[in-house]
DNA sequence: ACAATAGTGTCTCTCAGACAGTATCGT
DNA sequence: ACGATACTGTCTGAGAGACACTATTGT
């Protein structure tokens, strides 16, 4: 149970102090390519290594809400702007050489960026390529690669089932723009005939707005917005060709 | 980030204290029922309250141990007897009126349990019928009623495309117990014909012992052990008649 | 006309759900 | 023989993937 020791009964000790943080994966497409933030460490322990971006939770606030504010200092994207959703925590004893944390791993999706300002304990910050920092193991400071890795994973298996993947698209969009999504952060390709039936025929999951795109070469495609449906029936299946 | 205040360039308030515990939903099945477990607090506040089985995580061990232990004291269970795994972090200011609590919610689902024996922090402890509990808003103290939703939805939602049904299940069993853990879990009837094609039919998910069962008026059943997959293609899908 | 992209129709295969029918036990 | 439970076969409809075909733009 979460209580600390009454006046008598309890072990004496039962508190040890904890640091807690929140981390951020912060993930978004570009140039075709799924990228998340990262920033250079100012100081030691992994000084000069990247790490995610994070900081502490204080102490009258609630975890999302630390999450919103890290999210808000590091990008300049206010909740409203953004998908953001808890995806673990993490506590091994030695996974900062300093002292005991524990820290909570937020996964946030954004489709465009604005620029990245250092917060105020990082002193760069820098889209990565997240294929090629999970691939090189020891990419980035503390256990953040396996925080990346389970940030991934959890938006990969969101896209199936959820509306998740318009977190990447502008307001309005094409069913192209959804496609080149699940295409680059399941990184595989697939069929635009198949895929704009099915999507179009998920009840609940694309909004037709009437308009409709300029186009240079090709005919104009309809332009829509995610509907209110928060759950796909049928889900967009992750085993296409 | 991580890390707490360097020599200079931070905050100097930036490490607020908190207090971290594992609180546990541990589910079974009994008598067709889903049931956790709960003990009832002994000290304020919420005394003589329900609560989840939790506390303290100490300072030299991970939060998987932490979750470990606590189960062990509070259900003599090992880790090798059942499923265990996080669900999610709660940590609202005043979700314990005394001081500031960051807790991590561990779902744990076993087949058997022996005797319930309360934790050093608790005064009684015992199986309480699941749907009653969510039925009831403030049955259990704290925010652990929703603590217990979630990681029953989780459970839910796993038993679709996961073997973890099985973890309800004896080491051997049948496709009509497996069955019935489905039915109680998701609180549906499902055709047993077609529960048993398809459970068969899923490579990898369940392995024959050629062994099979003594039966009181009806043909013996054969008896199966869990196989090594760990996503069953095709999941069994929960929206059946 | 032609290239390019958007969108539809059609075929086949797999799988889910309904349910008839067969197999193997205890009594 | 009969009831009970285990298991198999067959039908139908929904959806996935392959891919031919039509629609609408710019050049």
């Amino acid at each position: 149970m979460d209580a600390p020791a009454p006046p008598t009964g309890y072990r004496p000790d039962a508190f040890p102090p904890f640091a807690v943080t929140v981390d951020l994966i912060v993930l978004t497409i570009q140039d075709d390519r799924l990228r998340a933030v990262v920033v250079e460490r100012g100081v030691d322990p992994y000084a000069g290594a990247w790490a995610l971006p994070g900081g502490f939770v204080r102490i009258d606030e609630d975890l999302p809400e630390a999450a919103s504010r890290e999210l808000a200092e590091e990008t300049g994207l206010t909740a409203a702007d953004v998908h953001l959703e808890q995806v673990a925590s993490y506590g091994r004893p030695g996974r900062d050489p300093r002292m005991r944390v524990v820290t909570i791993a937020y996964l946030a999706l954004a489709a465009h960026l604005p620029e990245l300002r250092p917060g105020t304990d990082a002193s760069a910050a820098r889209f990565a390529d997240v294929d090629e920092l999970l691939g090189r193991p020891g990419a980035l400071a503390f256990d953040h690669g396996r925080l990346l890795a389970d940030g991934v994973e959890r938006a990969r298996a969101k896209l199936e089932y959820s509306p998740l993947a318009t977190a990447f698209c502008p307001p309005e969009f094409t069913v192209a723009e959804l496609r080149r999504v699940y295409e680059v952060v399941w990184g595989v390709s697939l069929d635009p005939r198949n895929f704009h039936r099915k999507v179009t025929g998920t009840p609940g999951f694309l909004v037709p707005t009437g308009r409709s795109t300029a186009r240079q070469g090709g005919r104009p495609a309809a332009l829509f917005r995610v509907g209110d449906t928060q759950v796909l029936h049928p889900p967009i299946t992750r085993r296409d060709g």
